[in-house]
RNA sequence: UGCCCGAUAGUAUAAUGGUAGUACGACAGAUUUUGGUUCUGUUUGUCUAGGUUCGAAUCCUGGUCGGGCAACCA
């Protein structure tokens, strides 16, 4: 028997070392800790496929807690928004948690520092903290209140809790050491004063912990064992530790692993955000944003993002996944389960000569051909006259064209093959009707002509075909790394939208239902808008089907 | 030019001192009533210079390159 044992990625190894060492008695407890101030995206399903993944596998639970420090950028809305993508995504959280309710234990525990000698209330702006700071090379110089007594601090936290000061006046900072080449570690803030509405605790508070002092002591307090963020905190790791070590609290570790980045897309919620309130993109979850309720609106199932947030792996080193990976996860996912409809997004007329003008036949066609049995069947209609894709025909068609021409044959999917035998132009030259014969005894599933053919098109009957509105998306960007241009906003891609009004379809698409995947035969994925309405139905394009014909044709 | 992190096919990711493998992509072929799917095959890689060792992608040293850090953001 073939070994298959899967490798492990780094944090595996971790969590099975400490398991095998009987660190916190084998238990594993991660949490999801974002801040309410913006949309999911496609990375932080990295982390949430991550921190649940790494819970689950190992026994574990994971717990969700918003990390809600700074009440003037956060909102409930947000909140809402990041519980509903998760749960979409098909995990299950522990406990609910928030960082504010531990407002009142960071509290003590920055009174404890001040207690023990190792925090002071600083009274010096801002700009005059940076300067004091030293840079990279030259170490900090002390702000004339670095050695107030620890009586004075008291007094004079207690005072800015109190709302006694103005935002700014004043800041709670640590006392470590100024000339730490870890910049992190040179007297940073604790707490700063903000006379701010806060979503859950209102106008309980008017200052606020910082990340630093606020996100480690809350790993501590629910006694989480893996602490996983992204690369950028590695330099907050010292303090973080310290931290712990000084207020002697329960040791949580925190572990760095590389953020995701997709190409042809930016990542950043400020980015993200600029495009919202320019109006580039329609809103959070327009089906062009890399957010999961974009992803979702375009028609991206949670199994094929959790199989992509496995495949592209974790690791400490910088990445940039080609979105080309994400689209493989969605295809074949959707492969698997979308019924097939046919759909004529850019139509011209195919007019049968020989077929009587008032007759109509009722096809069959399976639903999907991936699964035994087909999944059931739907009634297609036929008749005389039909549309076909524009691109099916050509007057001169090159070699390997394998689709109607002057005098070729092709298979109308679930119906009879057909031969090409004239053509009508407008008079701007443009084709308008195709005109063939077709061949009564090459019907599907009864083919007795022993015919062959190399290509199979599809088509809509014109009499029965419905009309609806399809959109078709494109990369956001034309770059693949919009992020490094200084104004990312110039390598928007102006064709990321394409609005097709008047698509046909089948008819038995009209019984589409919300959130189900479709494959429009030859085309692409495609699902209902959240817009879509019985009267209006929009659908979008997820994504294309892989187009080997389109790459040949480009040749030479 | 202070500190920290990293460097394996085009893109990711394994190999934990002992045959450089996997996925996606690309290319070629087979199958196909979707130029889809499926199947088969091919191609391409250890940043660099030394050192340790019978043996180095792996350990050590120097260098190069990339990224991060000096927000009252997280």
């Amino acid at each position: 028997m073939v070994n298959e044992e899967k490798s492990l990625n780094f944090l595996e190894e971790i969590v099975e070392e400490d398991i095998h060492t009987g660190k916190h008695g084998g238990r594993v407890l991660t949490r999801f800790p974002p801040e309410p101030n913006g949309y999911l995206h496609i990375g932080h399903a990295k982390s949430i496929v991550l921190n649940f993944g790494l819970a689950q596998k190992y026994g574990g639970k994971t717990n969700l807690r918003f990390d809600d420090t700074n009440p003037v950028t956060e909102e409930t809305e947000y909140v809402e928004s990041i519980k509903n993508d998760i749960k979409w995504l098909g995990f299950q959280w522990a406990e609910e948690l928030y960082t504010s309710d531990y407002f009142d234990t960071l509290y003590g525990y920055a009174v404890k520092l001040i207690e023990k000698g190792l925090a002071y209330v600083d009274d010096s702006t801002s700009e005059e903290i940076a300067a004091s700071k030293g840079t990279p090379t030259e170490s900090g110089k002390p702000t004339p209140y670095r050695d107030r007594s620890t009586e004075e601090n008291l007094r004079l936290f207690e005072a800015m809790r109190d709302g006694k000061y103005p935002d700014g006046a004043k800041v709670l900072r640590a006392k470590i050491d100024l000339a730490n080449p870890n910049m992190h570690l040179r007297d940073p803030l604790l707490y700063r004063i903000k006379h701010a509405h806060h979503h859950r605790t209102g106008n309980n508070w008017c200052i606020y912990p910082m990340y630093d002092f606020a996100h480690g002591q809350s790993d501590s307090i629910e006694q989480i064992t893996h602490s996983v963020c992204t690369l950028e905190f590695v330099p907050h790791r010292p303090l973080y530790d310290w931290l712990i070590e000084q207020l002697e609290i329960f040791p949580s570790r925190q572990y760095e692993f590389a953020r995701l980045n997709l190409n042809y897309t930016v990542m950043s919620k400020r980015k993200l955000l600029q495009l919202v309130n320019e109006r580039y993109v329609e809103s959070w979850d327009d089906p062009r944003m890399p957010t999961i309720s974009g992803l979702r609106r375009r028609g991206y199932t949670p199994a094929s993002i959790r199989n992509f947030c496995e495949r592209i792996g974790v690791a400490k080193r910088e990445n940039i996944i080609d979105v080309g990976l994400l689209e493989f996860c969605i295809r074949e996912d959707l492969n698997k389960t979308a019924w097939r409809r046919m759909a004529v997004l850019d139509p011209i007329k195919l007019i049968i000569t020989n077929y009587p003008e008032d007759n109509q036949e009722i096809l069959v066609g399976e639903n999907n051909p991936e699964v035994e049995g087909g999944e059931g069947e739907r009634d297609i209609p036929f008749s005389r006259e039909l549309w076909i894709e524009r691109e099916d025909f050509m007057e001169i068609p090159p070699k390997k064209f394998f689709r109607l021409a002057p005098g070729l044959m092709v298979r109308l999917k679930h119906a009879y093959i057909v031969k090409c035998e004239d053509f009508v132009k407008d008079t701007a030259g443009n084709v308008t009707e195709v005109h063939c014969v077709y061949i009564p005894e090459s019907k599907s599933g009864e083919d007795t002509s022993g015919i062959k053919v190399k290509g199979t098109i599809h088509w809509v009957s014109v009499p029965h075909a419905k009309t609806v509105e399809v959109r078709l998306y494109d990369r956001l960007f034309n770059v693949e790394n919009p992020a490094a241009d200084e104004n990312f906003k110039t390598t928007i891609n102006p064709d990321s939208l394409q609005i097709i009004e008047n698509a046909y379809i089948e008819p038995d698409l009209l019984n589409a239902v919300p959130g189900k995947g479709y494959q429009f035969i030859r085309k692409g994925y495609f699902t209902l808008d959240t817009k879509s309405t019985p009267e209006n139905p929009v659908f979008n394009r997820t994504v294309t089907l892989r187009d080997t014909w389109a790459k040949e044709s480009q040749k030479d």
